[in-house]
DNA sequence: GTCTATGCAAACCCTTTGCAGCCAT
DNA sequence: ATGGCTGCAAAGGGTTTGCATAGAC
């Protein structure tokens, strides 16, 4: 039950905090192999899975999206290129939704707001936007 | 560029406009094999598509899970069980999201809500929630 | 010495795709 | 007759897992 401060773990936390890309596993898997060459992705997912767990770093999921992590402890948020899918660090307070009255037997405890759009490389004119987000049905 | 009326199309549009349980792919599959035993799971897979792409039905994307289907075009949205992965309806207007200013370069021009919690079937005890859902950082 | 973590590779789940023939238009 | 749609089966991507061994405690 216990946790052990392997070199793959210390490695991949490190790249992590120093990261700001918010990696994929492989991409996490490329950069630690040119430290550590025997490295696996097998042990890249398992430690990114136990470091997740352990509330060390952050997982960034999204549907059909390969999955990404974040190193970056502070209380930020994220929005998806729809584009290319990197990820963009956003500050302030999260947008909150107010849930309404738990309807009949399904009780909610919780929601996941995922912000979407392009980004800068992505989208074409240099033009700002001005216009609303439009809510996708989930 | 134009679309055909086929049996199997027709076929998997009747069957999710009568079920209610906002199946999966291989659900409707199964399903749709009573009355026509010969379609394979790609054929569904395919006119599933093809039906979301059109609106006729809506597609339900979470991280990780399996896609669902819903052909009720009524308004109303969605929470999932994070126990069992059964989808509720909620009727009302769906909760909004106020998004702030567009950040440095990135144009945010949508947003997904994820509604989650506890079904009926997946909750031990009846009693009433009372406490608000958590934002889950993503 | 114990027992978790590792490397390797195979398996997994869900979904997509190449192909040759079929069938709705 | 045309060409979108089909069944089949194989491949795809991302992720997980079984196993014997290595290595942290």
């Amino acid at each position: 039950m216990e946790h052990r401060n392997t070199q793959q773990k210390k490695v991949i936390m490190d790249f992590l905090r120093q990261s700001h890309v918010h990696p994929t596993a492989e991409e996490v898997y490329d950069a630690v192999r040119q430290i550590l060459p025997r490295i696996s992705l097998g042990t890249v997912y398992r430690n990114l899975e136990l470091l997740a767990a352990a509330g060390a770093i952050r997982k960034i999921e999204s549907p059909g999206q390969a999955r990404r992590f974040d190193g970056d402890l502070n209380p930020h948020y994220h929005a998806r290129c729809v584009s290319c899918g990197r990820i963009k660090d956003l500050d302030g307070p999260p947008p909150a939704v107010s849930v309404g009255n738990t309807p009949g037997g399904f009780r909610v405890t919780g929601y996941r707001i995922e912000l979407l759009g392009t980004c800068e490389r992505c989208h074409p004119s240099a033009g700002a936007p001005a216009g609303g987000a439009d809510l996708i049905p989930v």
